[in-house]
DNA sequence: GCGAGGAGTTGATCCCAATCAATGACCAGT
DNA sequence: ACTGGTCATTGATTGGGATCAACTCCTCGC
């Protein structure tokens, strides 16, 4: 329980092999057929890794939280990419000089595709190379908004935006607003906004006080109002209620003038 | 003149129209052929933008600066990326509340693709949606660098990442080490590093006291010894001197084991 | 029940970068 | 030469988040 029941309900585990994900958002299991091994679930468990090396591996995440994470040599670390579940995580080759993993940050199912034995079908099967492209061009979008969070926003803009954030991705929608189970730890918000623990919690109280959401335990929360949290931040969450990329890629459609 | 030679000179102006454009880095204006209305060339002074819009439109730029520019309601802005002569500029519809553009931060030249007459093109034709998806995942390793940038790393070590960069992306290499033309303000170095403008001249002379680099005017700097300068920044700049994306896309090869 | 350990909160203090302001360098136009 | 404008530099001050530390709460194992 607890995800959203649509997407999720329709991958649960027990619909292994996962060649049937595609309602998960990922189309790409389905479309590769024979040309790739098949798909592999992986269970994690919380702070368990994959390192991501050099090879054109792709998970989709089916259940839980996972991160895409790196780290610099004295420690620091940022988090790159969250996914939930529904999302493609494809960790590619990073920054000379930083480790890059995948992380659970709750227990995490995933779904193992490894395309790097299917190099030929990638460049070959043009509906394939298609998707891909529409999934880094999604990828991409989010970046962004993360990059503008990291270089101009402020702790209080950044955490609402984050809230948000999650609130679309996770919430459950109730009577009265969105109850919305955070599966990840302060140091982890912290190292994907960019801030630290301590600043987290504090601006977390911030946000409680000024009640633009509601904390029933540190990691449940509540929002009655998610405009009125969304509007805290001077962006929108790119997970936005309509949820992006469920159709066609929307630049090339939205030209046809 | 200013530029790395050997790229620069094999696209030069006279050689317009731009369909031999491919020794600029661009493939895709080759690969399209008749597919695709002829690429234009566009000359643009400093300051002056182009609506990225929701159109599938893809720049090469030939000759100086140009930026992917987002700005917040109220006014500040954040460099998501910057394209030097011989990248490949595609704005994605970014995020919602913050404007996006490509702007010139010095005279420049663009050689404008319009890819969304031939979207068909584009799913069909497997070479160039390959071709696409290694230019975007290309971006993606930048946006992570930069990204971890903003994230984790001091105005110093920003700095330092930044002229690194520079080095390699626009240096003239000399008997004693290289020599840089800055094309750009302090202010849009500073909405690229995520800093303001104050604070990235007097890392500048921070810089220019420790030695690191010489400044011979404010828009011109010379560094005897790039791996210093390098070391400086936890993370080795994206634009390595072994220039990334010249030949295959590199996860893809990597992986044959 | 009890203690150990981890996570979260809160306080005190420090420090880096932002802000505001003044000055200087350079350039274009008259 | 003078002037207005833009850009860069430098100083004084402020402020937001980091750091260090104390304490609470919760869980887990015994």
């Amino acid at each position: 329980m607890g995800y959203n029941g649509t997407r999720y309900a329709a991958c649960k585990p027990d619909d292994l092999p996962f060649v049937a994900c595609s309602p998960c958002g990922n189309r790409i299991c389905g479309m590769l057929g024979a040309k790739a091994p098949a798909p592999r679930p992986r269970d994690l468990q919380r702070g368990e890794r994959l390192e991501a090396g050099h090879c054109l591996k792709v998970w989709t995440v089916v259940e839980g939280l996972a991160a895409l994470c790196t780290s610099l040599p004295d420690g620091r670390r940022q988090i790159v990419t969250l996914s939930t579940p529904g999302d493609l995580l494809c960790p590619m080759p990073g920054a000379q000089g930083a480790d890059l993993w995948v992380e659970a940050l709750t227990g995490t199912r995933l779904c193992e595709l490894d395309l790097s034995m299917s190099a030929e079908a990638l460049g070959e099967d043009a509906a394939l190379s298609a998707e891909l492209f529409r999934v880094v061009h999604r990828q991409m979008t989010c970046a962004s908004v993360h990059l503008i969070t990291l270089g101009r926003l402020d702790g209080m803009e950044r955490v609402c935006l984050f809230l948000t954030d999650m609130v679309w991705r996770l919430g459950v929608r109730g009577p009265a607003g969105w109850r919305v189970h955070l599966p990840l730890s302060r140091e982890d918000i912290a190292d994907y906004l960019g801030l630290n623990a301590e600043t987290v919690s504090r601006i977390f109280s911030r946000v409680k006080k000024s009640k633009l959401a509601t904390f029933l335990s540190p990691t449940d929360f509540f929002v009655q109002d998610v405009e009125a949290l969304q509007s805290r931040a001077p962006l929108a969450a790119p997970h936005g209620p309509e949820r992006l990329g469920a159709g066609q890629p929307e630049a090339l459609v939205s030209c046809r003038t």
